[in-house]
DNA sequence: CAAAACAACTTGTATGTACAAGTAATAATT
DNA sequence: AATTATTACTTGTACATACAAGTTGTTTTG
């Protein structure tokens, strides 16, 4: 009978607006269509799929929200780079930012490990069945760490992936171009602790100065993958951002 | 010349789905459609306004983006609490939670003062020229106190408000039912800062424990008017959380 | 009486059409 | 030569229509 149920939940629904949407979803992603190129325009894409500019312009607008492009009127749709339009917590000027040098270093590598109790989400019993793959990583800015981060997820729902197959050292991009998988959302908690004796070694500051500690739960495009985090933000002078705009 | 500018600019353009959109938008922050309630069906919105269910769902749409409504397919669009629907940064559990019990307290009346240096963001030069109301706010859980807000705006945007008149002691909710006016977006900056005598002495605790300290400005639907913000959160037993999704 | 079928509503998808409005390069005018 | 108008594109708004799909209450059926 559950079965009937899955069957039923999984039914592939036909829509054409989709198809289209997957369509150049999949291309932007493949860089077939560039951060900063246009699209074809409108009238071209309804000839490739036979259907009406009402159905495209309806794709298209789903790729608005899910911040893949913005559209310009009288010129076209255009591609952008899609971690801005997500109001993702950032430190400042952290990414395309001429003014610092960031680097990222893999202190250590993707590898199987236990569940870290420190995740103050709960898991999911096929999370929790499931083995755990663990890496961790500092950020630097101007050659001084200010970010330590431990992440994890589960093994059944996604492969260990070699630090050294990071995308431009990101592992967002890493699973966006080569396993086609996006963030759709995040939970947050933040706190100001005390640095504890391991993340003053990592981040070469003070035991005990205020660190801005963030526990985040990644929601995935990929059904039952969920990314954890754990990071350690040395905010003495580089504030954590965020904005977010209608 | 620049007057021909500036004209251009304000020049209305008459979309029928705008005024749909904020006559709805408008019976939404009355009270005239209460959260929980059902919007019209489409179909009588569009006698209402003699036009199609084309345009009026591209009014629905819109109002889907701002927060205000979320649809069910087969039963109507339900008006929400919009504050939920915003990703912004909240303590745990803080509103339309049985858990605690949350109480906000006016420690400063609204009045008018100078423009505090704490404020990280450039102000305009309209706002640089008006005086600037103030007030701040302890807000308390369970008789403690938890976070401490200083908040400041233009007085040229907005005239004083009385803190008697704030609607179940929400500034928002005032702006949005007695003044029409929402929150567009916001840019915030998170620090980790050791808790400095005056905030200490406001939420109780020892000076030097951490505290997560949140400069934020708010963008407003009101031409010319930002909400600044400065907040110390006393994390330790209650973190701050924000989520978002597509 | 209980289950199944139906009817009457709701929102969702899709076609087809027309014109408005913005952009950019070209052609015509001064 | 510089300005203006035209043209050919783009996306934006709006009409009218049809049927799919989900919800809910009523009626029919077994």
């Amino acid at each position: 009978m559950s079965n009937l149920v899955i069957l039923k939940a999984r039914k592939i629904k036909n829509r054409k607006y989709h198809t289209i949407q997957d369509y150049i979803r999949r291309r932007i992603q493949t860089g077939k269509y560039p951060v900063g190129s246009y699209l074809p325009s409108e009238n071209e894409i309804c000839g490739q799929f036979s259907t009406t500019r009402t159905t495209v312009r309806k794709a298209l607008d789903e790729l608005l929200k899910e911040g893949f492009i913005e559209k310009e009127q009288g010129k076209g749709s255009k591609v952008i780079e899609r971690r801005k339009s997500l109001g993702l917590l950032t430190v400042k000027g952290f990414s395309g930012s001429i003014d610092y040098e960031v680097k990222t270093i893999v202190t250590e590598g993707p590898k199987i490990t236990q569940w870290d109790p420190i995740i103050p989400f709960s898991l999911t019993e096929e999370e929790k069945r499931s083995n755990c793959v663990f890496f961790q990583r500092v950020r630097h800015i101007n050659d001084r760490p200010v970010v330590l981060e431990n992440n994890w997820y589960a093994n059944d729902a996604l492969q260990v992936i070699n630090s050294e197959a990071f995308i431009e050292g990101s592992f967002f991009k890493t699973l966006s171009q080569e396993h086609f998988i996006e963030i759709m959302g995040a939970e947050q908690e933040l706190r100001s602790i005390p640095a504890s004796q391991e993340v003053a070694k990592n981040l070469g500051i003070q035991e005990g100065i205020p660190i801005l500690h963030i526990s985040v739960r990644f929601r995935t495009s990929k059904p039952g993958l969920n990314l954890y985090g754990d990071l350690y933000c040395n905010t003495t002078d580089y504030p954590i951002c965020n904005s977010y705009f209608l």
